[in-house]
DNA sequence: GTCTATACGCGGATAGAC
DNA sequence: GTCTATCCGCGTATAGAC
């Protein structure tokens, strides 16, 4: 027989990348069991490894969590500038951040769950505070467009998209995936209604 | 010495009324630590009783919780319809209530929390989604008076209040007591804009 | 960087006495 | 209706070997 190859030699048992196996196992947990189900020994035992081990990746179970809740304003970031690109109008714009803040809700429920319901105290994670400020940021640009008062409409439209992603998510609207797009659509027509009547 | 009346004997330690002096000890445990935070066994020592007392008025730690719950969605209806009824314009019944909203969670965060951020089923206790529901409820006369699409309005006003007050939690717009004036009146004004532009 | 082993504490819940 | 005692399991975190 040949000679195998040196290179990937698995060490424990492992990927080189044990740290974004945990991020992703943390994730699928907290989809099945909420955040309050979330721990980091379940969450050890998903990615394979002992109980020990994520603590040479992360300070403590928090530490892992707001790593999490980072990247999931990132990806909001990205998806509702994206979105938002999409359109020229001011407004329209505006509309599409909340449709687009309404769909991640849906789509990436525990994503959400941990943006804002985690309970992480942001003072303790200021790069988690700064991605979740970058969000709101997005609607400045077209704000600042539509009249002087640009935080008060920042912060209106932000809130206006948060209560129809929260509420959908409860399940006020029935289920989650089927009421999403009625949703949506409230959520862009007040984003609308927001902006223009001034 | 004379004979002391044999009325009110404290069988164990207690009061007439440990239930409720559960729920107490719980509310504040929620407000000093969170949803998270809260234990059942920790509830018991607050209150002075053994571990074991509790389960003679709830079936399990979730019971206890949804029953705060559940008066939290009381205490809400109460509040608002009482902000609402000072108004005799729909469109100003509206405003009184999302700044009435607003209030209610800065004022009495953990009840706030508990009723939304604490993960119960509420198939699993239908007293309280019935409770839930009469809070919004408290919007359909109003809302029937602007217009036939009742629900939609509803809907829009109740989110809207919500999403102000979540952020207002969260910290967004600054320490929640300093920040509240005004957030209730940007509520205010957000539901106005949205029970007019039509 | 991962494992094994372990210390430690805590919470949920029940049985049985009073 | 409350207590005492107890079982059971779990999670966090660290030490030390490899």
């Amino acid at each position: 027989m040949m000679r195998m190859p040196p290179s990937p030699r698995p060490t424990g048992l492992h990927h080189g990348d044990l740290r974004n196996a945990l991020l992703a196992a943390a994730l699928e947990l907290v989809a099945e069991r909420g955040t309050q189900g979330f721990t980091l020994a379940e969450t050890s035992r998903r990615a394979g490894v002992s109980v020990a081990a994520p603590y040479k990746h992360f300070a403590d179970k928090d530490a892992l969590l707001a790593e999490l809740a980072r990247t999931g304003y990132e990806r909001q970031h990205d998806l509702f500038q994206a979105a938002m690109a999409a359109e020229s109008d001011p407004v329209e714009q505006l509309a599409a951040f909340a449709g687009a803040y309404v769909a991640f809700a849906a789509e990436n429920k525990a994503l959400f769950e941990i943006t804002f319901g985690a309970g992480l105290e942001k003072q303790r994670y200021p790069a988690l505070a700064e991605a979740g400020d970058r969000v709101l940021a997005l609607l400045r640009g077209p704000a600042a467009r539509l009249g002087p008062e640009t935080d008060d409409l920042i912060h209106t439209i932000g809130a206006a998209a948060h209560g129809f992603a929260a509420f959908l998510a409860e399940g006020i609207f029935g289920e989650p995936t089927s009421a999403l797009a009625a949703t949506q659509r409230r959520a862009r027509d007040a984003a609308r209604k927001l902006a223009l009547a001034r």
